[in-house]
Parts: structure tokens; sequence; C-alpha cells
DNA sequence: CCGAATGTTTACAGATCTCTGAAAGTTCGA
DNA sequence: TCGAACTTTCAGAGATCTGTAAACATTCGG
């Protein structure tokens, strides 16, 4: 059973290091992947310390970027004085949405690449397909989107 | 005319810095975004050191990142000993098709913890509703991709 | 083969980022 | 309004990352 939440917990940190590797900051994938891969509804920061050997103010500054991305929410806790955390439902997609606005400022920069340059240029040529790539994806991705939360919650009935 | 070529460079420094900030090291977003705005077909090592003022050490470090991805491609130049590089045709295209090995990466680690966890868990069930998404998203990601590419293609013609 | 022209690797210095620890701020029950 | 229980902020130490310069490797014309 020790071992399970041993296994847990390595899973967690891997996942971490994945999320690390491709941007995010390491203390905070650590306390998403923490709330995701934990047996508790939520966790308090004073939990998350413990369970990742760091201190309040780490804790802190990552629930600080964590709540405003939409993957943790705060949840009041009846009784307590202190701050409960939680991972969304339907935070993946909640995050893959916000790339998107990502997607918007791609277009844009070959737009605007494309103003300086002119579209029969040897730079307006790739811009100009940069930006039909770009805006391909922005318009199919939130349909995506949508189409998974749709299935999703129809299988859960 | 200066003036077009002075915004380009200031859009492709901009495009960097946002590549920057969402993962991508310095030098390795500058020598691609520099390629992308460059009115030349290809560029040399040394164009590269002078348009972004670094060293030939760091460019050949960025360019060893950005070929493996597919974004960037040496070309034999027919009588100069240098090395030519150009931003590659679909290159965008490319580089969201990498992603699928990150989706795909999601999906192990939410398998695992399932493993772990037990699905019927608290754990257990975000953990499920995570491999829903990310299983949705490696199926749909690579159609969509070549959906755009086939649409390109014929609109080329 | 030699040697000039390039490209690649690497040790190190400087820049940047990230945590900690402690002080300051907030909240809430009494 | 006080003070205990927490959380947030922030200066600074330490760890990490990055780019340079120079040594080293490679390539190719002669």
């Amino acid at each position: 059973m020790d071992d399970r939440d041993a296994q847990l917990r390595e899973g967690a940190e891997r996942l971490a290091l994945t999320l690390t590797e491709s941007g995010m900051q390491r203390t905070t994938a650590r306390v998403m992947t923490a709330l995701l891969f934990s047996q508790q509804e939520t966790m308090t920061a004073a939990d998350l310390c413990e369970e990742l050997k760091i201190s309040s103010g780490a804790v802190s500054g990552a629930v600080k970027q964590l709540i405003p991305t939409g993957m943790i929410e705060r949840v009041p806790a009846p009784g307590s004085r202190r701050d409960h955390y939680r991972f969304r439902d339907h935070a993946w997609a909640t995050l893959m949405g916000n790339q998107n606005t990502l997607l918007d400022s791609m277009w844009n920069a070959a737009a605007e690449g494309i103003k300086a340059a002119g579209k029969e240029s040897v730079a307006g040529r790739r811009l100009d397909e940069m930006q039909d790539f770009y805006g391909f994806m922005q318009r199919e991705m939130a349909a995506l989107i949508d189409k998974w939360r749709e299935g999703y919650d129809a299988g859960m009935r």
C-alpha cells in the first residue's frame, strides 16, 4: 500500500519533469502534479510543503501561477482556516484552450511580417504559409476541444 | 526600404521573444526567426552571427537543436564551402506534429498513474479524465495536421 | 598531403532564475 | 481590537543556464 503511494509520488515527479522540459517552471509543475496524483480530494499549502519538501513561499508562488491558468482552484474549507487547493475538472482541456492565445500571436506575427515584407517576396511566401497554418489551427482547435467536452460529458451520464 | 528591413528584424525578434516565453531557448528561437523573416532564400552561419550579433559557437548550438526538429535544414551550396541554412517548408506543421510525442507522454503518465492508484480512487478518476483527453487529442491532432497539409497543397495548384 | 577556411566542442564567466527564510500582511474567532 | 493561524512578499544566497573565446576537428582546393 505504501508501495502504491511511492509509485504515485514517483509518477507525479516524472510528469513534472516532462512538463518542466517543455517550458513550465519546475515548482509550478511539481505542485500541479502533486495535486493531480494525490489520493486526497484537496491539499493544503502545508500538505504541499511537506510532500514536496519546499517552503511555503514557493508553494504560494506556484499557486499564484496555476490558478489564473485554470489548472487548479482554491476551495473553501469549512472549519479550517487554511486554504485548500484542488486540481480542476477539465483542467487539461482548459490548458489546451489557452494555447489558442499562442496560436493567435503566431498568426499575428505572420501578419505583421507580411505587412512589412509584402506577400510577393521570399519572406512573404514563408510567412504566408505560416499564417495559413495558424489560422487553420486556431479555428479547428477550439472546435476540437468542444467536441471532446461534449463526448466526455455524454459518457458520464 | 531600409525601414522595411528594420521592421522585419524587429518582427523576428518579437516572435523569438514569444517563443522563448513558451519554452524555446533564446538563441535557438532567434536563429529560427531570423531564417523565417529573412529576405534571402538561405543564410550562412556567418550571416546569422552578424545579423544576431552572436558567436559562431552559439549559432552552431542553435542549429544543432533546430535541425532534428525539422524546422530548418542545411542546404548544399554549390561553389561555397560554407553551410547554408533554410527555413523548411511546412515547418510549422512538422513542429505541431512533434507535439504528438508530448501528447503521448501525457497519456502514458496518466496510464501509469492509474495502474498505481486504481481506477476507482480519487486520483484514479482524475487520471482517467486526463487519459481520455490526451487519447482523444492524439488521434485528432494527427488527422487535423494532415487535413491542413492537403488543403494547403491543393490551394497551391 | 598541406594549410586555409569553416564548423564544433568546451571550460569558464556572467547573467538569470529560483528557492529559502524571515518579515510583513491578512483573516478571523473571541 | 487583539492575537493566533496562515499566506504573501521580498531580499539575497545558491543553483542553473547561456554565450563567448579559444582550442580542436573537419573539409577541400591545390
